[in-house]
DNA sequence: GTCTATATCGCGATAGAC
DNA sequence: GTCTATCGCGATATAGAC
């Protein structure tokens, strides 16, 4: 009955994270999920790599839309900069459905197996933003290492926004960078190198 | 054919790294690697969770030597130097064993389901660094992060090492936390908070 | 130690969409 | 008609239960 496949996907991926949210990532199987969805279990593997995958598609337009906005952000602007703009480009679309982000954020949070594959994601992020910095000049280990700063700020942002409802996604972005900052320079920047 | 325990999980850990190496994680089975070690499958899992966790035992035990370094390093020292101190008290137990790293970053860096795990390990680092930071009197969001970008700068040393034959392990994280600092200064701290 | 659930994937056939 | 998604069936291996 299912004709276009990105609908059988979407509604993998809605079966998916009902399924985990209710009765827990383990205590689902494939099928069952397939079920739900209306599709049968060989099709959610046509769909899905794994079982995990289910939930992560969501990053993996995320990290096309931030590989666009970093390519746009102008060339005149600080490295930094460049990042921080391209992620609070992406903050609105997040903003957009945050019920979901919750329940994701909830499952995930819960189960190893998700946390594995959310850690992959990330790890996945700053390999984009990495190569857009050096893309604007950066040597290699400096877009590497400024790279996992800056997304592991963006993360912290985004952790912070899940926990607390009445937050702005936004607004967190810009004062992780401004921690960030902060902390360079108390902790990081000031003193010389040391020796044993 | 009977042995303490610990005999059977070393000659688990080594056969597996072999096996991996040999024909590739995917091609390799189990009950293959507790066959190659003289046990039986049933043996393999009561030792191991999966058939990941073989090649990382080995990170396990660095972790607990690092928090012990870390509660050891004098108070008096910065937080940044204190995790510099434990980290370069680790690099003698890697160089130690040189060859049996190499293959298994060879492995890992080739197989996408043990890359997710190793991302798992490193994160519950950063975690230990955290706490003994948040110990040390920094508030946890500089703890968090301070420790991320720490750990990867260890990690970007320990990466160098590996590739290189010829490198010196202590003297890359002495570098990368040189490097560090030379990227706070150029990047991160200078420039104040920017507007959209 | 044994038994079993179930995740994962290969293959050939079918059925809508264009 | 050609594609491509899906189905149905079967095989293997991981992981956990008893």
């Amino acid at each position: 009955m299912p004709r276009s496949g990105a609908e059988a996907r979407n509604r993998l991926e809605e079966a998916a994270l009902e399924l985990y949210g209710e009765r827990g990532y383990d205590q689902t199987t494939t099928a069952e999920i397939a079920a739900r969805a209306g599709v049968t279990e060989r099709t959610y593997f046509r769909h899905f790599a794994d079982k995990r995958e289910v939930l992560f598609n969501v990053e993996v337009r995320q990290q096309d839309a931030l590989a666009r906005a970093l390519a746009d952000v102008s060339g005149t602007v600080s490295p930094v900069t460049a990042v921080l703009q391209a992620f609070r480009s992406m903050a609105p679309t997040l903003e957009g459905n945050r019920p979901l982000a919750e329940a994701r954020h909830r499952v995930i949070a819960t189960t190893p197996a998700l946390r594995e594959r959310e850690l992959m994601k990330a790890s996945a992020l700053s390999v984009v933003v990495a190569d857009a910095l050096r893309v604007r000049g950066l040597p290699d280990w400096r877009a590497t290492l400024l790279a996992q700063v800056t997304t592991a700020a963006l993360g912290h942002a985004i952790h912070t926004w899940v926990a607390d409802p009445a937050s702005d996604l936004d607004a967190l972005i810009v004062q992780a960078f401004a921690d960030l900052r902060a902390l360079s320079e108390v902790h990081i920047a000031p003193e010389p190198v040391t020796r044993p």
